[in-house]
DNA sequence: CTGAAAGCGCTAACAC
DNA sequence: GTGTTAGCGCTTTCAG
C-alpha cells in the first residue's frame, strides 16, 4: 500500500519551477541558486517531503540498503551481529535488510537473489549450515554485487571475510581445560563441513598434543544439526558420558546450551564435576549451572569492521583487487 | 547495485512479442491464448527469469512486504514472534522487513515512516518503551495504511491487536509464589507507562488480594529502562533486598534475567532462599541458577496470529470496521 | 487475442 | 541557472 505522499512534481508545480530544477535543489547541486535552493528546501520541509526510495532504485539502480543473512536472529551471537551492522550502516546513510536462512541452503539462495532483486547495494553473509555450493553467490558477485562475509566463510571466493581466531579460541580454551585439571577432554561438535568448527577441531588437537595429551576420536562427538535437535544432543552426550570425561568443550552456540541441558538432565550428579567449556555469546551464562566456560566473540565488533568493509566496496570508484580477511581474538570468561 | 537481469521487454523482443503481452502471460491472464502462455513461461524458466519488484512497487504502490517493528531482535521473545510471522508471511508470498527501535520513540517514528514510503503493504508493531504518541501511526493508518499491534499496544487506537493476558499470567504466578509458601513478594517491574506492565502490575496486586496479602508500595520498583541499565536493576534490587522479600515477581524478560544476575551478586547466600518468578521467553532458563519460575507468552502463536490479521486487512476488498484484540494466554514453567 | 502507449516518481543528459 | 525529455521495468487502459 502505498501512501499519499508529495512528490517532486508537486512542488514544482507549488513553486513554478521545473521536477528537474526542485530534484538538483534537494540534493544540494551546484548547478542551482541558492535562492531557489533556499525555496525549494524551505517549501519540501514544510509540507514533509520525502523522496520516494522505489522510485530512485528503479532509476539509479541501487537502494542505498545492505543485505544481512544469518542463520538465526533468535541467536545473541547473530543480533549482536546485526547491532554491529545497524551502528555503522545507519550513520553511513543505509538502511539494511535482514534475513535468516534457518540453515536452509535452499532458503539461503532464495533469500539472496530476492535481495539482489531488490537492489540491495551490497550483501553480508554468514552462510547457512547445509551450504556447500556457493556458485550463486559467484554468480552474483561476479555481476557486481558487493559481498562480505563473515563468521562462516567459504574458503575459495576471493573478497573481505572478518572471523574470529577459531583455532586459538579452541586452543586457548582447551588448555584452559588442561590447567583446571582436566585431561580426558571431550569435544562436542557440529558438521564437519563448517569452515569455523574444522578450525576449533584443530586447535582443540592442538592444545592436547602441546600437552602431551593423546588425541582419542571416539572423544569428539559431531552433531550435524549444529545444536538444532534435540535428540541429537542428548544421543551425544549420552555417548559421552559413558567415556567419563573431565572436560568438555562445546564448539558452538547452540550445541553448548543443548548440551548443558542434555548434561543436566541425564547425570545431575556428575554434572558439576565436569568442567564445561564452550563458544556462546549468551548474555546470561552468567546464572547458568552447571558453571561454563565461555568463548566469547567480538560479535558486535565484527558487524562493525565487515560493515566498514562492505560501503567500502559499495563505494569504490575503481573495482578492489586486494582482499583483507580480518581475524578478530575470542574471549575466554570463566 | 542492480544486477543486470533478464526484462520483460528482452522475452518481448527474444519472442517477437510485446511486452504487455509477455507480462500478461506471465500473471496468467485470460486474455491470452494457452499457446503463447506455454511459449512464454517455457522460455522465461528457461533464462531464470525474475519480475523486478523494485519496478513492480513503483508501479503497483505497494510491495507484497510487511514491515514489522520491536524494540530488540536480541530478546528470545521478540526473535520468537518474528519466526511466527515469518511463518505465516512467506507461505502467504508476502516478504517481511525486520525493524529494530531499541525502545526509542524517535527511532521508531523514523523507522516506521521509511517503511511506509518503500510502500509496505501493512505494519506489525509491538511500541517502543518511550512511545507515547501514536499520532504519526494514526495518520499513516489513515492515509491507509493497515496496522496490526501486537505484545505493546496503545488502547486509543482502533485496530486489531494481538496481546497476551498479561493480568492473568501475573495473578497465576503471583498466586503460585504464594502457594509455594511466600507472603511477602516484591515486584520489580517497567516504566509505568506500557500497558503491559500495568496489567502485570494489576494482575500482581488481584493476586495478593485474593489471599489477604496487603498490597505495600515499597514491594514494588520501577525500572524505568526496563532492563537495559545495569545500576538500575541493581538499586532497585539492593533496596528490595533490604525488605527481606520471600518471593519476588518480575515483569519482564531483561528484568528477569538482569534482576537474577543482581540477586546472585549482591546476596548469593540468600539467592536461594528467595522465590522468583518472571516473564521471559528465554529457552535457557532450565539453565539458570538460582532456579527461576517462568511466565512465557505464546511468542511464535502471536506472530501467527499478527500476520493472520494484516494479510486479511490488506487482501480486504472493503475498509474493515470491526477490529478483534487476540488475547493470548501465557504458561507457567517452574 | 495482441500491441501501442501512458505513467508510477525519480535522475540526468542535453538543450537553451 | 533552469527546463525539456527520456527512461529505469513494470502494469494496464485502450485500440485494433
Amino acid at each position: 500500500m502505498r501512501i499519499e505522499t508529495a512528490t517532486l512534481k508537486d512542488i514544482a508545480k507549488a513553486l513554478g519551477l521545473s521536477t528537474s530544477t526542485v530534484s538538483r535543489a534537494l540534493r544540494d547541486r551546484y548547478e542551482i541558486s541558492e535562492e531557489t535552493k533556499k525555496l525549494v528546501v524551505a517549501y519540501a520541509d514544510k509540507i514533509n517531503y520525502r523522496a520516494n526510495p522505489i522510485a530512485r532504485s528503479l532509476k539509479e539502480r541501487r537502494s542505498y540498503s545492505i543485505g544481512i543473512i544469518v542463520s538465526e536472529i533468535a541467536n545473541n551471537f547473530f543480533s549482536q551481529v546485526i547491532n554491529g551492522i545497524e551502528s555503522i550502516a545507519y550513520n553511513r546513510d543505509y538502511h539494511v535488510i535482514i534475513s535468516q536462512t534457518h540453515e536452509s541452503h535452499k532458503q539461503e539462495k532464495l533469500t539472496v537473489e530476492h535481495l539482489a532483486s531488490r537492489s540491495i547495494d551490497g550483501l553480508l553473509i554468514s552462510l547457512s549450515a547445509e551450504t556447500q555450493d556457493i556458485r550463486y553467490l559467484k554468480d552474483l558477485y561476479e555481476k557486481g554485487l558487493p559481498i562480505v562475509f563473515f563468521d562462516r566463510v567459504p574458503d575459495d571466493f576471493e573478497t573481505h571475510k572478518v572471523v574470529v581466531n577459531n583455532f586459538k579460541g579452541a586452543f586457548d580454551v582447551t588448555e584452559h581445560l588442561i590447567q583446571s585439571g582436566s585431561r580426558v577432554i571431550a569435544h562436542l561438535t557440529a558438521s564437519e563441513t563448517l569452515s569455523n568448527t574444522k578450525e576449533r577441531l584443530e586447535g582443540y588437537k592442538a592444545a592436547l598434543a602441546k600437552h602431551h595429551i593423546e588425541f582419542n576420536p571416539d572423544l569428539v562427538k559431531y552433531c550435524q544439526h549444529g545444536g538444532m535437535v534435540a535428540e541429537e544432543m542428548d544421543d551425544a552426550v549420552k555417548e559421552l558420558l559413558l567415556l567419563k570425561p573431565e572436560g568438555i568443550f562445546i564448539a558452538n552456540d547452540r550445541l553448548t546450551t543443548g548440551c548443558l541441558t542434555a548434561i543436566k538432565n541425564r547425570a545431575p550428579e556428575s554434572a558439576h564435576q565436569i568442567a564445561i567449556a564452550g563458544f556462546t555469546n549468551s548474555n546470561v551464562v552468567n546464572l547458568f549451572s552447571p558453571t561454563l566456560t565461555s568463548v566469547r566473540q567480538p560479535a558486535f565488533e565484527m558487524g562493525k569492521i565487515a560493515t566498514e568493509l562492505i560501503i567500502q566496496m559499495i563505494e569504490a570508484k575503481r573495482p578492489i583487487t586486494e582482499f583483507q580477511t580480518r581475524v578478530l581474538d575470542t574471549e575466554i570468561i570463566s
